[in-house]
DNA sequence: CGAGGGGTTGACGCCGATCAAAGCTGGTGG
DNA sequence: CCACCAGCTTTGATCGGCGTCAACCCCTCG
């Protein structure tokens, strides 16, 4: 989370409450609250950062999990927030005020560090996702795309929970059919079978073969 | 400048000294010091941080300017740089000593604010790289990448410093034949012209017709 | 049972990768 | 001052991957 090294006391004199929200899948988190006043932290489930071109075409910039922070971008004293924010899955935030934060960074500094190290992880998620899934043939992106989910929201035995064919297209930057086709086939040779409805079970080894990740 | 907020008397119980280099084309930055000590600010070219996939295929990340700064990551107590940071032209930087930063932050907390707004800048750089250089025919992505040029080291002119062919292909994501078509069709219509070696110049207004951009 | 939304599959055409070869240009040495 | 050479750029020909359009399937929900 991002207060773990802050005592509990520290948030006895927080001016405005941190409050716990759960979302349901396609929700727009910052419709919570006023825009732009709240940073989120979430706890369970996946989001998705959306750019939206002039002319309607949506494209997927970021996905985040457990542990990551939304809305930092407030803390540099700008209203809005730089991109749509939507729920995945079902979803379990916290809400913070960025004033609580601004507030708790002057009496904590560890926090600068702790919101440094948020916006640095970021940082390389969004320089991987820019060599993952801007580069190679679409096999390789969709099968780049797969084992990413499973290391954000990765439950331990490898499964993970199948995003629809629209939000993959944006995100690896293909038609929702060649999205289609290639996890059609990656099923027919046991790369991916369903466990369960939309959760489904990867073969690590064998996609990490297809992508040339010698290092396995 | 990454400093800039903080009074002159700062700088005089720093333990290690800032130093000042120019960098010639083609030099790695992290070779003028041992690995993973120094931060750098950018005060006059570009760099480009880029990712060697396995494989050698090269992909650049990001490009850099005046303004700047690199190896922020440092501050997060890891070793290494993320990325090879390679100079694109001849290259004016500031070489920091990370404790030096580190120092100064404990004593001027608005350094902390500094380096966070550093950091957020990259990210929005790198979010709007996913979109402006992996969606869409290629065409377009060569067209936003020569009005991103402008943007970053634009002389007021509207002048840029063309990139090589291949430094190019490995931004948009395309072979270095269709950049070269592609600037060879732009400068038929004269939408790109030479003003002198390496130096172009961009009709702005119509090349952001070519990319969709009503609001031009 | 019917409607609708997502997913699947096929046919076809085009964009762009690839291979190949021919200009250009700047640097080097005679 | 010129010849030469290496690397960069340009241009052409060909081919495959993937976008697009269209039809169909399947599951869910009213």
């Amino acid at each position: 989370m991002l207060f773990s090294g802050l005592p509990d006391e520290a948030f006895d004199r927080t001016l405005q409450p941190i409050d716990h929200f759960i979302f349901p899948p396609g929700c727009l988190l910052h419709e919570s609250g006023r825009s732009g006043e709240f940073i989120f932290s979430i706890r369970r489930g996946l989001v998705k950062l959306i750019n939206i071109a002039p002319g309607g075409v949506q494209r997927i910039v970021r996905l985040l999990g457990p542990g990551s922070s939304v809305g930092l971008e407030l803390l540099d004293g700008e209203k809005g927030y730089r991109h749509p924010v939507v729920a995945v899955n079902e979803v379990d935030v916290c809400r913070i005020p960025v004033t609580t934060v601004k507030q708790l960074q002057a009496d904590y500094p560890v926090l600068h560090d702790q919101v440094r190290e948020r916006l640095q992880e970021q940082l390389d998620r969004a320089d991987d996702w820019i060599v993952s899934m801007g580069t190679g043939p679409a096999k390789e992106r969709v099968v780049n795309l797969l084992l990413m989910l499973g290391e954000i929201c990765g439950d331990g035995n490898g499964d993970i929970e199948m995003l629809h064919l629209d939000d993959m297209a944006a995100i690896v930057g293909t038609s929702i059919e060649t999205v289609s086709r290639i996890i059609a086939e990656l099923k027919r040779h046991h790369l991916v079978y369903k466990v369960a409805n939309h959760l489904y079970r990867l073969d690590r080894g064998a996609l990490s073969v297809i992508i040339g990740d010698t290092a396995g």
